[in-house]
DNA sequence: ATTTAAATTTAGATATGCCTAAAAATTATT
DNA sequence: AATAATTTTTAGGCATATCTAAATTTAAAT
């Protein structure tokens, strides 16, 4: 079995790392969790040392076959977690990553699994994020962040790339949600910001919150 | 916020001191979590420092007011979602002991008092264990023990007093249930052992069963 | 009331996971 | 290529939570 504190390394890990499973740095292992680089190194010999991830000094890390199962299982349940937590206790989009955090530390493959099927095996987290299924594989997508639709094109909304509480509630003040029908009528050059029709009604947002949302054109 | 470690240590102490809110020893608590003495007197101390329990050397400890609370809270949320495995997971009720175990130390308020609500606010868990309301209060019962039920009176099974998946298991075996009917139509003088009816059938147990299955006289 | 036995506490280690500060290796700059 | 800047690692500490073994206190027995 394997303690939070490692579970959250192969997370970061994970993320970082990219589709493209490129090496991950110390720093930014460190960056990404809050921690220290030093903490980093420790944390590190002690993964590769339980065959988790590969590591050469100084040359950054990558996971294991291994390691990467693991963290892939508890993305999954996270997402399923956040399912749970929207669809069936109400609570809002912006309120569940704390607790999911927490969630996805327990220990049952029966629970994981029986959760998915009281949830009806979702593809998605309210996030718009791919939840992997029992193999471990994601669904796959063609997103693309707002900030790459072409002007004019219509889209629909299929997630978000970021889970901070003020941006989701930001984009529910703007009446941006998961399934929103998108489209961009202009790009301002001054600061790059967007003038976009969101279900038929005007809004302007900043190239920060477009490159944030995630769509999928029609 | 508490560790998982004082959380564990709150609840044995909780069990442990009964209704009565007895004094608990360091050996008994020690027992019940399946540790050493002195891992107990070192928590203990820390416990004591942070005002959940009262301790004096020597003497044994009885939990605090706050103490008392934050360990009602806990049993709170192990049998929410022993409830929650059973009723919406399909786990079994000797299945979700261990899960529940991990479950309880999610820290959120507003998880525990959303999962009660989506339950429709149970009195009881799998088990028949009463269930703490949001305000910490239980709800009263008048269960005994099916040993000390009085021969031929009718009784309604409504709860046990142990978690052992093995015990749980053996009940199911025998058909016996939260709401069976039982009755005992005889003692054994020679081993104490119980013939008895459940739901009309015939059956027979030992007073070690018979002992930590709890009943409602009807 | 001593002695013996049992329970409890302290002392000293170990493992995890984090930190700061210093050293070492790598990368970038001139 | 040598120096500077950055990144990464090591060294040494600290806090939690556990352990074994020894010391202490309380309770039981003669």
């Amino acid at each position: 079995m394997f303690t939070q504190a490692e579970e959250n390394y192969l997370k970061a890990i994970l993320k970082l790392s990219g589709k493209e499973k490129k090496s991950v740095s110390t720093n930014a292992i460190a960056e990404e969790l809050q921690t220290k680089a030093s903490s980093v190194s420790d944390m590190v010999k002690k993964l590769s040392e339980k065959g988790l991830i590969h590591y050469i000094k100084y040359q950054g890390v990558s996971l294991s076959k291994e390691g990467h199962n693991l963290a892939v299982h508890i993305v999954r349940k996270h997402r399923l977690w956040e399912v749970f937590l929207v669809d069936h206790l109400n609570f809002k989009w912006d309120e569940v990553h704390d607790i999911a955090e927490q969630l996805e530390h327990i220990h049952s493959l029966e629970l994981v699994n029986k959760l998915d099927a009281f949830l009806n095996f979702p593809s998605h987290d309210p996030h718009g994020d791919p939840i992997p299924n029992a193999h471990g594989e994601f669904p796959k997508s063609s997103a693309i962040p707002l900030s790459d639709l072409p002007l004019k094109s219509e889209a629909c909304v299929v997630g978000v790339e970021m889970d901070e509480p003020n941006f989701l509630k930001y984009l529910d003040k703007l009446h941006i949600s998961i399934g929103s029908s998108i489209r961009i009528i202009d790009v301002n050059e001054f600061d790059n910001s967007f003038d976009i029709v969101i279900d038929g009604k005007q809004g302007h947002i900043s190239v920060d919150v477009a490159k944030n949302i995630l769509i999928s054109v029609l």
